[in-house]
Formats: C-alpha cells, structure tokens, sequence
DNA sequence: CGTTTATTGGACTGATCTGTACAAAATTGG
DNA sequence: CCAATTTTGTACAGATCAGTCCAATAAACG
C-alpha cells in the first residue's frame, strides 16, 4: 500500500537544487542547518526526514551540479561540422559563459566542483568519489575530442591524448581559480585561446 | 622600560608556521581554536595574547606560506644562463616537485593559496588583500620572464605578455587542482610540458 | 627584596552546531 | 468515520565553537 500516510509539501529535487546554491556560495563547513533550513524553506525535521545528514545532502546536491554542469559542457563536444578545435573553443566558451553569468547574480562563488575538490576532496572518501567519476567522464570527453582532432588535422600536438586531456582540465580549473582571483573576461578569454595553443604546436621536448 | 614581565616561552614564528601547516591541511572553517593550540603547544591565552583572532593568525599563516612558497618558486626565474623558457621549465619543476614532496608527508593537502581562494578569498576581504598582493607579484615575474623570452627567442608566441602571464598562474593552479584529484607525477609532468608549448606556438586565433 | 609588567593555564561564557524526540497534522485505505 | 502511515513544527540534547577572565607565575627594574 503506497501512497499512505501525509504527502510532502515540497518538491525533493527544487530542494535539493536551493542547497546545492548554498552550499556552492557558503561551503561545506560554513553552512549551517539553518541556513539550509532558509534555503529552501524546509523544517529541520523535513530535511532530515528526507536527508539522512547534512554530509548526505551535500552529496546529492554535488552530484546534481556535476551532473548538470558536465552534460551541459561537453554536449557541445559532440556536435556535427566544426572541427574538434572549434568545438573545443565553444567548450571553453561554454564553460567562461557559465562563470560569468554566475559571477553576475549574487557575486562569484567560482566552481562547486572546484571549490569541492580543494577543500574536502582529501578528507572525505564518498564525496572523493563522486568528483572521481565526474573527473573520468570529462577526461573521456576530451580524450575523444583530441583523437578525433588528431584525425581531422586540428590537433597537430604529439603529445598523447591522455596527457592533452589531462592538460585541458588543467587549464580550465586554472581558468576557474584565475576567475575567482579577479581575472576578467577578456583575460580570461587570453588564457583559454593561449591554451588552445598547446594543441597546434608541435611538442619539442 | 622595555623586556619587562614574564619572557614568552616559545617563538612566535614557529608558532605560526605550525598554525599555518594546520589551517593548510583542514582549512580555515574546519580547524577549531583546539586543533591550533594541540599543534603550536601553546595555550589558549597565549594564542589569544599573541594574535588577536582565529582570523588573524590565519593571515598571519596564509601571509607566512605565500611569501615564502613564491619566493623560493619565482627565484628561479632570475638565474642567469638558461633561456627564459628553460628558466620557466625549472620553475614548474620546483612547483612539482613540493607538490609531490607535500604529498609524501601527510598526505596531499594541496596548494594553501588555491585552497584559500577557492574558499575564502570571495568573503574576506583581508584575505582576499594577501592573495591579490602574492598574484601580482608572480604575475609580475611571469611576465618579466616572458618578455625576456621574446628577446632571447626562446619565446615565439605572439600573444601579448600579460595574457601569458595569466596564462602560466592558471596552468600552474590547474595543475595543483589536478593533483589533487589524483594526477600523478607523470601526468602532472606532461600537462607542465604541454603548458609550455604554448609559448612556442604561433597564435593564429 | 618588593614592585611592576607580561605570560600562562584553566575554568568559564554564551552562542551555535548537528541531530533527535515527539506530538500534532494531513492524507489514504477500509 | 476510523485505523494506519507519513510529514511537519517545535522543543530539546549534547557537543563544540571562538573568545574572555583571572589568579598564578616568572622575569626585569629599582
């Protein structure tokens, strides 16, 4: 018998998405259970009726925003015509849009998943691991663009394609830690076509 | 009437060096007054009598660490000999090898500089102070490298030098945050050599 | 030696933290 | 309408938080 007993007035996944908000501005530890209380107007009791804890309901919101942000991302990769370096330069078109527009409305908080992975990653195996899985499918992603780059002749760098796809994650997180330093757009888009570079010059060391 | 009352029964500075490998490994939220009292061997009042705040010897901490760390990575940068791009390649070399060395003892706690901005710097406007003061200073040797580099030809790309200069911090953070997202040594090494391809390539966008 | 000045340890404060207990409320099935 | 079942609001619990107070201590100066 589903179905028993009083409904919830609240929908799992909007919540999910107002802590995923706070968590992301304020941070793990700085994030009390009130302010997720605020957030997204639930009662402690709702929160822990439907979370187990806070640590797991910081979970699901890192896994919603990696989800999300990742799918959004690399769609583009996958598109028809240009060749892999143009479609590579939307990705990181895609990616510094994002960053702006979160910059514009409520002042930068940089990326979760950046953010995540230097402030917890180390100590906490479950969130470690849901970054990891996160880490291997945007590897993959851009393995497969630099392949398909090398094929299409847009990709001239000898480098392996794993060490590219490496070397570009690189660059993006650097790009994120160098927007929340105060770099702006113009800078940043210097640093995202300087490091499209890397993948037209021929490796000589 | 100066060296009057009870003489201090530690070093200021080893103090703060022991705060600052503390802040470093937990990070600034999740380090208690009690886990910097256990790690300097001082006491509650002594801590309080000598800096003013938790906040305050964090910036102490966080001041110690980036004066330091930036100077013993941008010495290299002044050798005389090699070209600029072989200084720059010693330069990533040294930053790689306190990665790894870090990460030895301890287990990685990665870089205390990313891990502040990624997580602080958007709410403390002291803090933020410190770290925008360290990046200018190593934007500011970056680009003095590069513009040698331009001279001595080692250098070929076009882009302006302040792009590469933001160009070469980002790699740099990039890497560190893909340290800590389990990059080894080897991975980290090719991503530096990629990063610096860069500066050999002709921009043609 | 006594006064002066500074440091030190430990107890203490009030606030805040995550998480729980429990009864009232709301809905379904019979 | 009456159980059964789930959610919800509120009060509460125990721990921990940053920071303060104060008496004991230890040195320098006269």
């Amino acid at each position: 018998m589903p179905d028993m007993g009083r409904p919830r007035q609240f929908d799992e996944d909007r919540a999910v998405e107002a802590a995923c908000r706070v968590f992301w501005t304020k941070g793990y530890e700085a994030t009390s259970t009130q302010d997720l209380c605020e957030a997204t107007g639930l009662g402690r009791s709702s929160i822990y009726n439907t979370f187990k804890s806070k640590n797991d309901l910081f979970r699901r919101a890192l896994s919603h925003y990696v989800d999300t942000m990742t799918a959004r991302q690399i769609e583009v990769l996958g598109e028809e015509g240009p060749s892999a370096l143009e479609r590579l330069e939307s990705f990181l078109t895609v990616i510094l849009d994002g960053e702006m527009e979160n910059r514009r409305d409520g002042y930068g908080s940089g990326c979760f998943t950046v953010n995540t992975i230097t402030s917890l990653a180390a100590n906490d195996p479950h969130i470690a691991a849901i970054l990891e899985k996160d880490l291997q499918r945007r590897l993959f992603s851009l393995r497969t663009v630099v392949e398909q780059g090398r094929r299409d002749g847009s990709v001239t760098s000898d480098r392996p394609a794993e060490g590219l796809a490496w070397y570009l994650t690189s660059v993006i997180s650097g790009m994120r830690v160098a927007a929340q330093s105060g770099a702006d757009r113009p800078v940043l888009d210097q640093v995202a076509r300087t490091g499209l570079d890397a993948l037209r010059a021929g490796a000589t060391v």
